[in-house]
DNA sequence: TTTTGAGTTGTTCGA
DNA sequence: GTCGAACAACTCAAA
């Protein structure tokens, strides 16, 4: 009898477009999917968390309907292994690569240990479009501008998505799983399932055919509709690549095929696609970068602390109509429009001059498409610490791009009740979400700036110039 | 080695 | 209202 592999999956719960599948079946043995819980080295915030329980519910069924089960197991990954091939009696562990450095420093670890013993051990890409290391400059190392990143990835070569693998090759006898459930991976956010549940859209079927009705109906106006929070423009594939539910390489050829056909979106859409490589790279090549200034001579500048206002900022209570739109979005359906989270990120640190890692902090515990990798960069560029050659003085006004991007006021109505007389469903259910110690309520009126916006300006940029000399 | 061109997403002011 | 210039000087990447 053949012993059987122990496919750890992570972020890449998919069948479609993943190497890990072939390589596995390729061996012939009995395959055996796990998902350990691993609180160790892995510790994403409440909504990432809730929505990861969404994202193995989704998967665990599509195993099932094929006749295969995703095992549940929760400790110290290496323990968790270890036990599993003692139970089953495996040949090895095969697994899709992770970027991140806690998971790189595990996985090293644990297929050292495990070619020690003589088991098999071996990882696959499957989760970017190209693996960092191969992404270089002329000159050798990472690339530190992402325009000339971009011109060197849009000529590589992709290869063919794969098809899913038509068997899954179950063994005769599963070991032991945990049950979902029991794992609570809801508990930890407190407004619960039952607000942000219904914003999410879970599992590898959502997340294909998304991908195809994007292309289809929105992928056109993209590049000229994505900025605007209050229009239905964009793909919403971020929560699907978080958790691996949609490979790149197929958004990629999806696009590319939109491309040659001539669609005007195809290439800002290939565009974003290739910024999460950018920031997945960056974090690859600098593993500091949500913890330190990419740029070390922001170390010198006065970040203020956690503060009052920064917490007003994160109950969507600044008084500033479209940042508190875009906290409140966020708080209730765990996303957050692209421009919006500029804007947003723009207040704290600079009208607000709070630390980016404060606002990063919030959004990796809201986020339910939270990615390390581009909140990380996201958040330094916009403080100017981070990857970007553009001038310390752009300070997003907040006023100027509620006009510029939503002049209708459909983004502010949707999410900020007090500014209509009959607000809509979504504004009234953040009050609806919020802790009662907070103590909001929609009927008293709505909070005067808590800072003005020329004042908040004026005191970032002489803190700027004077942090730069 | 040196040089050169360019850099996601902005704002304000004055013509 | 629209448009161009100024906001500085630096780093990056390639020639």
């Amino acid at each position: 009898m053949t012993e059987p592999l122990i496919l750890w999956f992570r972020r890449d719960l998919r069948l479609t477009d993943l190497p890990l599948w072939q390589a596995a079946l390729a061996t012939g043995r009995p395959l055996i999917p796990v998902f350990i819980l691993d609180d160790q080295t892995e510790a994403p915030g409440a909504a990432a968390r809730m929505r990861l329980g969404m994202a193995l519910d989704a998967f665990g069924a599509t195993l099932a309907a094929r006749g295969s089960r995703l095992i549940l197991r929760r400790g110290r990954a290496a323990d968790v292994l270890a036990a599993l091939i003692a139970e089953t009696g495996a040949a090895g562990v095969m697994w899709t690569r992770a970027y991140d450095p806690a998971a790189k420093a595990r996985d090293t670890a644990v297929k050292a240990a495990l070619r020690e013993r003589g088991l098999l051990a071996e990882s696959h890409p499957g989760f970017l479009l190209h693996e960092p290391w191969r992404v270089e400059t002329g000159q050798g190392g990472p690339y530190r501008v992402f325009t000339p990143f971009w011109r060197a990835v849009r000529v590589l070569e992709v290869g063919a998505a794969l098809p899913p693998p038509a068997r899954l090759n179950p063994p005769d006898h599963w070991p032991a799983s945990d049950l979902l459930a029991d794992w609570r991976l809801d508990a930890a956010m407190r407004r619960g399932a039952a607000v942000v549940a219904p914003w999410q859209r879970p599992g590898e079927a959502a997340a294909l055919a998304r991908l195809e009705e994007f292309a289809e109906t929105r992928l056109a106006a993209y590049a000229a509709e994505r900025d605007f929070p209050g229009l239905p423009a964009t793909s919403g594939l971020s929560e699907h690549l978080t958790y691996g539910e949609i490979s790149p390489r197929l958004i990629w050829h999806r696009g590319r095929r939109a491309m040659e056909e001539g669609n005007p979106g195809a290439e800002t859409f290939l565009k974003e696609l290739v910024w999460r490589e950018f920031a997945w790279a960056l974090l690859h090549h600098f593993p500091d970068l949500d913890r330190r200034n990419w740029r070390r001579d922001w170390d010198a500048f006065p970040w203020r602390p956690d503060n009052p206002e920064a917490e007003l900022w994160r109950r969507g209570m600044t008084g500033e109509p479209l940042v508190d739109a875009a906290m409140r979005e966020m708080y209730v359906t765990g996303r957050m429009h692209n421009r919006a989270r500029m804007i947003a990120a723009s207040y704290l640190t600079k009208h607000l001059l709070t630390d980016w890692r404060v606002g990063l902090a919030w959004f990796a515990d809201c986020l339910t498409d939270w990615d390390p990798a581009a909140n990380a960069m996201g958040w330094q560029w916009v403080a100017g610490s981070g990857p970007d050659a553009a001038p310390y003085f752009r300070i997003f006004n907040p006023a100027g791009q509620a006009e510029k991007f939503d002049a209708t006021q459909a983004y502010r109505r949707a999410w900020v009740a007090e500014l209509s007389r009959h607000p809509p469903a979504t504004a009234t259910s953040y009050f609806a979400a919020v802790p009662r110690r907070w103590a909001l309520d929609p009927a008293r009126p709505y909070p005067l700036p808590v800072i003005g916006l020329a004042e908040g300006r004026e005191r970032a940029l002489a803190a700027l110039a004077q942090g730069k000399a």
